[in-house]
DNA sequence: ATAATAATGGATATTTTTGTCTTTTTTTTA
DNA sequence: TAAAAAAAAGACAAAAATATCCATTATTAT
């Protein structure tokens, strides 16, 4: 469904942003070690999310990753999403059409809409402080 | 959403079908260039289709692929897309967690597992057939 | 039997995704 | 001001997915 990359970047995103309503900043390694994921390969997609100021990081010793308040009041699976994975789970055709056409469909287009906007609706509706909560309250995990 | 070689696999199996209603067999030629594929590879993902009894081939002159009348009649894109892609799609977790569990979900668990089995539903209940008829009549298309 | 046709099978190549390693830059504390 | 800590950046490596090539096998028609 999602990219290794946006995987872990979801999963990054609410661990960081979990912290951070604790005022606390995380390193790559917390991150990396919390979310069972490769540290060097983590690095890259946090950069990446912190030249989209998704993330935000700070250099030397108390640096870190963070999520500010204001951003984090309106960051949704679908920002994430987006940034890494693209569009093509929002307008994408399911067999792989150059694009998807209600004019000129194909065969699947029609059962194959329903589901993808489904998908879209469920991205766009879900914050991360939604996803927060519940791992707060060890509802939900990020490893195993 | 799916892989390249599930695109394929499923393009190819609705315009071998389409031409196995009007009993005619089709060579690899123009399946590939019907669904404008690439010849070799769409070669190696038949091959997998026919091993697996979904599509059946006949060597030699007046050969070509075709599928038999009572595979057609049971045919559904969720035997494709699982032959090809696997169970993923299924059962996978959304975040990648070696395995979507209830006891342990990961954070998106809830959300995830409601279109998932949307997805699921709607590849067990869509019919080969049925995606046939509409490209017959011109409705739908598998190039472009 | 022979030639022609069409799929099969195996090896190889390319591209994309995923993952690693090393050096540089920034910031903080001593 | 020097040392330590942490992310940034760039080069490189491995693995997986996608794609190509070529020789072989099976079938049909002549
Ligand atoms: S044209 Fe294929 S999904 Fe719309
Ligand atoms: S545990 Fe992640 S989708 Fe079920």
């Amino acid at each position: 469904m999602f990219s290794k990359a946006c995987e872990y970047g979801i999963k990054a995103c609410i661990f960081i942003a979990e912290q951070s309503v604790n005022n606390r900043r995380v390193s790559l390694k917390e991150v990396a070690s919390s979310i069972d994921s490769p540290e060097a390969y983590t690095s890259k997609i946090l950069q990446h999310l912190c030249q989209n100021n998704i993330v935000r990081s700070d250099k030397g010793p108390l640096g870190g990753f963070s999520i500010p308040a204001p951003i984090l009041s309106h960051l949704r699976l679908s920002n994430i999403v987006y940034l890494i994975d693209g569009d093509d789970i929002y307008k994408g055709c399911g067999l792989g059409l150059k694009r998807c056409n209600e004019k000129l469909p194909c065969p699947v287009h029609n059962k194959f809409k329903v589901i993808r906007s489904e998908l879209k609706e469920m991205l766009e509706s879900t914050t991360i402080l939604s996803l927060v909560d519940k791992l707060h309250n060890g509802l939900t995990f990020l490893k195993r």
